[in-house]
DNA sequence: TCACATTTGTCCGTATGTATC
DNA sequence: AGATACATACGGACAAATGTG
């Protein structure tokens, strides 16, 4: 952020290469330092989600930085999602894994800011899926048609138990791009599904139409268990399409959420 | 990020609906609801872009908090893309709009915390620059057509001196996604495009291939112009295909980044 | 060039609320 | 119920950076 915004350096324009090395030893801030550490530790493997770190103030005085400072860093990481705190005894930061709800709720703000709309998700939804579904026709193993098989099997026995199968349905899009086996796609696909709880969270649920996805990712599964390509297209799009028409009169509104308050 | 987690309130399932609106009155930390009234004004368009804040005192003082809670409140508005701060003099945090490179930071660390390979790295891109082709062909307008040539343009200049037109042939591929007029997919392209960036700030520029992707840039536009939709996808592909060929060797290694100190 | 004012960055001491034992 | 441990929060202080006269 810091360094790759600096483009024109005020220095001449004929040395941007060099000038670039030289944007890169700019003096951070010290909390920025703490965070990247923890977060270096953390890419690492050396600590792990579940983990418990030390209190505010023996980090502080372990990494040598005031508690103010110490604060900053856990408030940076706190949003970024690497870590969730605890008041009390026994308290303190926890090692998790949220960062793909940082990002949902960053681009909650864009929806509110009016820079995306209903329509942008649609299509990119859209898009994505249909780049998904062409990686998992291609590497699929049986190991993730159980998985997605067992995704729909329990989704159908809670629509016969009259209950709307909502979690059931949102992850059998996630096992799909599992199945594609790329991260980037994974990624991608649990934030787009993020977003598409937030988005459903205000309305009610419907058991009719929870059944009827249920149905349509049966389908699809078969078709991809078949290696019937276009099938399986076909019935994407279609999928996706009435899942479109579920989210109308979110495109009437200007905003997706009336209030702001949340996190 | 507090309210909607509560899926589980302990209580009866029963009365989830209840339960809901007595989350919403959870008691929330002070540095939380100054940030979020910063960003209501900020929503509301009564600080825009530009404007000047006061300074952390002023700030801390007038919403009746300490100038502690007023800095972490500062870190969460910086960290979300909605403000920048400067130090000394005159300094202080300025509105701006960021959220776009917000979001591509968290998104390169969810890359990075589910090792993410350049594999994956190239086969997405792929995916996404055909999807934001499409969306390209559909509505690209005359602005966007004078940009993007502008953009070759001085692409061509910088060759024809004998440098390379590294900034040049990035930017295309950013200006390409906001062509498509999906804030989603410029979202993803900006990340993609950083994540590039990095791979080929290892390497040797090379006067050559930087010529040859001006050239492919140039092609694939006139394509675009012309509406001619089959030959703008060849191109595309064969394009990213060359990319592709510089990144090789990469592959080898199973991180992105190695290192994760920026910003 | 130099001193000065302003503002962030950082540290410390202290107090309070809260969760756990 | 009381003690403990921890995050949360306040206020004061100084250092470092930066623009201005």
């Amino acid at each position: 952020m810091t360094k790759k915004n600096s483009k024109k350096p005020k220095t001449s324009d004929i040395r941007t290469s060099k000038a670039d090395i030289f944007n890169t030893v700019k003096k951070k801030r010290a909390f920025e330092e703490v965070s990247a550490e923890v977060k270096r530790l953390i890419f690492k493997g050396l600590l792990r989600p579940g983990d418990q770190l030390p209190s505010e103030n023996e980090m502080a005085s372990r990494l040598g930085v005031g508690r103010q400072t110490m604060r900053e860093a856990i408030r940076f990481l706190e949003l970024s999602g690497f870590i969730t705190t605890k008041k009390g005894a026994k308290g303190g930061a926890v090692i998790t894994d949220t960062v793909l709800n940082s990002i949902s709720n960053l681009l909650l703000d864009a929806f509110q800011m009016k820079k995306a709309t209903v329509h942008d998700f649609i299509v990119a939804r859209l898009e994505i899926e249909r780049a998904v579904l062409r990686q998992v026709l291609i590497r699929i193993d049986d190991e993730n048609i159980k998985l997605l098989k067992n995704n729909t099997l329990s989704a159908r026995k809670k629509i016969e138990n009259k209950q709307v199968a909502f979690h059931e349905n949102v992850e059998f899009h996630k096992l799909l791009a599992r199945a594609s086996k790329n991260y980037i796609f994974v990624v991608l696909e649990e934030t787009l599904m993020t977003l598409m709880a937030d988005f459903l969270s205000h309305r009610q649920s419907n058991l009719r139409f929870s059944s009827r996805v249920v149905k349509m990712h049966e389908d699809l599964l078969q078709a991809i268990v078949k290696k019937n390509d276009s099938e399986a297209f076909v019935l994407l799009e279609k999928h996706l399409l009435e899942v479109e028409e579920s989210l109308k009169g979110f495109s009437k509104r200007s905003e997706i959420r009336q209030e702001l308050d949340s996190y």
